[in-house]
DNA sequence: TAGATTGTTAATCGATTAACAATC
DNA sequence: TAGATTGTTAATCGATTAACAATC
């Protein structure tokens, strides 16, 4: 069943689309057209209706866009009709705030265990969840049909329990770790390098000032 | 001092640069080639070259690169070399780890505030600074000269709280709320959106196991 | 039907890669 | 000097925008 390959331009840009979908469902707005969506979001209409067409024609000439169903089509490109299994490696500050702040569940994401290697960690329960051992890892994405991992430990570690988790099966990494990860083929991979960002706006405030000169 | 304008592709692909050129260097490393830097970054040496050119001739002909230079000069455009004051808005679960997890003052980031709304959490220190309430913020902002603001509230207030500071007259907003804030020219926003990047992972999730029927 | 707006092709723009002369 | 490798120009590729015929 092989669609034709989407750039990435076109995947980064998916959520933002879902997300104004998702604002104009709950405000009952009905239809939508490209240029109206054009002036809300600061794309071009052109883009827009190129985007979405990768994926095929889901408006009608004359009309435009019908809100709900839009928002439905792209939830279930981007996934997120699907149940993902989820957990957390790592239950220092960010794997805890990660648990507590994002709403898993909301988008079809399941939040089912959260591991460390800090004694005085395990047996801690954060969201409901039990922190467990590292050692029990593979064993739990095995029973539990674990898609996605959350990996929030340090450089360091994050190469060696990246092999562990391809290994046990995993289908995907959510990489907060400073590293980039190598993992074979099929395996899935979505950096956050939250340093990489702050460093891009240290850049923008001093390109600026620099301008100003 | 109108430099020419650096395309985003280019700035974004920058601290991947000063991680690799940090390791190497911590590897005690003393030159480096486009063609060894782009076997291990994966990307091609000519991009790497064009790259670096945009902002001036760091390499030697039949040299190569100087790592220990090349790290500095690229510290310095990222503007890793100044001082920038920053504060946190939002005690929340999020803000609390980014301020115990990030460590900020290493790239000269220097964390001097937190602020929140919510009576039970103010007083209390986060890595040795008080919560503030957020009626403080605006006069803080002028009193320590603060630069960076990181928004970690719900996306309700965001928009609102993100006018303040833009009057208060921050230069740039690190923001997690999952908006898109519109402010003033002259104002740096760099967004983190994390929902949108565990959507993408799902997408590729998708589309990976569709590709394999 | 006439008007509106999509879907899609063509034109443009920008980013990446290739090639090679310059030069250390 | 000869060999290596940059800096930079030219060629290619891909993404964005414009235009318009199709169609609701």
């Amino acid at each position: 069943m092989a669609e034709r390959e989407i750039s990435q331009a076109v995947i980064g840009r998916l959520p933002r689309y879902f997300r104004y979908l998702g604002e104009l469902k709950d405000r009952g707005v009905e239809r939508i057209s490209s240029q109206e969506l054009s002036g809300m979001m600061h794309v071009t209409a052109s883009q827009i209706r190129q985007d979405l067409n990768h994926f095929g024609g889901f408006g009608q000439q004359g009309y435009g866009y019908n809100v709900e169903y839009l928002y439905q089509e792209i939830g279930r490109i981007l996934g997120l009709d699907k149940t993902h299994h989820l957990i957390i490696i790592g239950a220092g500050h960010l794997g805890q705030a990660l648990a507590n702040y994002m709403n898993f569940q909301r988008r079809g994401f399941i939040f089912t265990g959260i591991f460390d290697i800090n004694p005085a960690i395990i047996g801690r329960r954060i969201r409901g969840i039990e922190v467990r051992p590292m050692e029990e890892m593979t064993a739990f994405i095995r029973q539990n049909n674990v898609d996605i991992a959350v990996l929030t430990i340090p450089k360091s570690e994050a190469v060696s329990v990246a092999k562990k988790l391809t290994d046990g099966g995993i289908k995907a990494i959510w990489n907060f770790a400073h590293v980039d990860l190598d993992v074979p083929e099929g395996v899935q991979v979505e950096n956050v390098h939250l340093s990489d960002s702050l460093m891009r706006l240290s850049y923008m405030i001093g390109r600026y000032e620099s301008q100003k000169e």
